[in-house]
DNA sequence: TTTTTACACTCCATCGTTTTCGTGTTAAAA
DNA sequence: TTTTAACACGAAAACGATGGAGTGTAAAAA
């Protein structure tokens, strides 16, 4: 790199001092008309930009948003972070965002680093290792020293925290609502191991609905995927037994289209054999033949509503503090043609 | 928040100078062992962190990368964001992504937000605002600043800097290739507009293949989608004429999915009546049905190969600087049922 | 003529950290 | 006893920008 231009070198140039320069371009009316004009030309012929580090440095705020994800490449994420990306903007605020990978060691790097003074705040959503580990005392340290950090999507159970979440119970009742007005009987449900908080709580809702309906639930009509295994395969056993459902509830859009595929391999008309029902919003449900039924889930909203709440937290005064929050994201019903 | 513990503090608390405790906390053989193992423990109880923006000013490097793309919900910028990450993560390095939606008022403000103090280096790939403006001034500035920085996918075409980019018109060949090895006749595409650049090229290398092999280049069978309208209407003209093409290559993997659902809709057989064959590495292909046969993009060796660039001109001196380079990233066909 | 006041700047401390160059003390060597 | 060296630590400048307090000049008011 050539050499930058900052406020000391236009001061040398100009045969100012730094603090003139300082001023006259904020347009001080401490500086005379004819300094302030020069050093401005100067500073424009010269692109002169102030130092952020520096800036940052002395107001102590970075006007930067830090975010620690598990995978960019879940399009759930994504739409979430765009709708942070929005909010943020609209308050000058840039956004870091780190990948834990769903990795515990990876996710206390990324925020041991950013909470080094990189960013005013932080939006967390927790790795599947650190969920599976059950051990939160990486935010609890930050919590403690009441730095701002809100939690979206995948949140520590029994912290005190601010946190934005899906309504995913409710979600999963309204799935099997759907499928039970569709006047299907041997619900199938496709879902994740325990620990993956927003699989359970979907299955929860889902079993409810059942219950109150009157529905049988048929133990092998419920199948927790294991990433590490072949995906596919786990869910096509669902088609093995003598015992075929009707409907099925995937608990989120790649495991719905496995069971689109998987029902059709096997013969199934969808939704006639077999209807289908998915959860999330994402780019797969409207291209799949037939489109799919999903649980939508509003990620942008998420991102939005989760940038509210740490920038209120960033701006709030020492001495009036808000009580912590929890924002419920409703979902809602999109009827495609799998159902 | 609570107070921060600094070097200042530490120093207070325990007696001693500034100077002390940084070299304390580096092991220093300046200090003594009893002064050493006092200040250690304390910053340690304390959770003692040094504080990067200082440390980025006064070492003039953040260890930060700055990256600027059109959209994150597009997954083949995720793809290249999680290969850029796990290169720049090996070299101790952050990612600060930014969204220009495709706007170039934004990708410029992105910009000169970046490369204030911020960033080391630079990945962008270039909005579509900005393509069709074809105005790259603010590249050329920071170009001749010699600031890092690495173009990857959406590049400028006349600008003398370091690209990688998808050999688009090989992949447009292939594919046509590909059909044509299926004993296809009437080849169609479904293309973008003039002004994206990765479209042009891989029409290109289609035409190129249907000439060489003395096909027919049907006009009616040149769809160029515009965004601005609705995207399935368009490509389902494709089936609306007399002459119904056999074989189709969509440019991309979301109008390839949707030429499947318009050639289902119309009851016909994938591949038997029409074979389709779409571009990048998505989530998609792999979950329609019957699934879709693509030009493999690689968009994660793509970002590991801008983010091995960008390093490189961050960490090359002042005076031994490596030509320009251009990296072309090629494709390859995976086969899967849809042709 | 002296005092006031406006004007146009400059000085200096600050943000947190590092690092070079001192400096004072003590013990060993001369 | 004096010189030397090791040891343990501190002072200060630097990274870039800012803003309150201070300074010097000149013109206007007393």
């Amino acid at each position: 790199m050539s050499k930058k231009v900052n406020i000391k070198t236009i001061a040398a140039e100009l045969g100012v001092s730094p603090s003139t320069v300082s001023k006259a371009l904020k347009d001080s009316h401490e500086i005379g008309q004819e300094t302030r004009a020069k050093v401005q030309a100067f500073a424009k012929m010269y692109h002169y930009k102030p130092n952020s580090l520096a800036l940052s440095l002395r107001n102590q705020k970075t006007m930067v948003i830090g975010v620690v994800i598990p995978q960019i490449t879940h399009h759930f994420f994504t739409r979430v972070i765009s709708g942070i990306e929005y909010v943020a903007n609209q308050k000058d605020y840039n956004l870091m965002i780190c990948l834990s990978k769903d990795s515990y060691e990876k996710e206390i790097q990324n925020i041991e680093m950013l909470t080094n003074g990189s960013v005013d705040g932080l939006l967390i959503s927790i790795a599947n290792e650190t969920l599976e580990k059950g051990n939160f005392e990486h935010f609890e340290q930050l919590i403690n020293e009441e730095f701002p950090i809100v939690f979206f999507d995948r949140v520590p159970p029994h912290i005190k925290a601010d946190k934005v979440i899906v309504d995913d119970e409710a979600g999963g009742y309204n799935a099997a609502m759907h499928l039970i007005a569709k006047d299907r009987n041997r619900l199938a449900i496709i879902t994740t191991p325990e620990h993956v908080t927003v699989g359970i709580n979907r299955e929860r809702g889902f079993n409810r609905a059942l219950q109150e309906c009157g529905k049988t639930i048929y133990p092998e009509f419920n199948i927790k995927v294991e990433e590490k295994f072949d995906v596919y395969e786990q869910i096509e056993k669902l088609f093995k037994h003598h015992n075929i459902p009707d409907a099925i509830f995937a608990v989120n859009e790649t495991y719905a289209a496995l069971a689109m595929k998987a029902a059709q391999k096997r013969g199934l008309q969808i939704p006639k054999d077999v209807a289908i029902i998915g959860f999330t919003d994402g780019v797969i449900s409207k291209l799949t033949t037939p489109t799919m039924t999903t649980i939508a889930q509003h990620g942008h909203n998420m991102g939005n509503k989760a940038a509210d709440l740490v920038l209120e937290r960033i701006y709030e005064s020492e001495n009036e503090k808000k009580p912590l929050q929890t924002i419920v994201i409703s979902t809602n019903v999109v009827e495609r043609e799998s159902t």
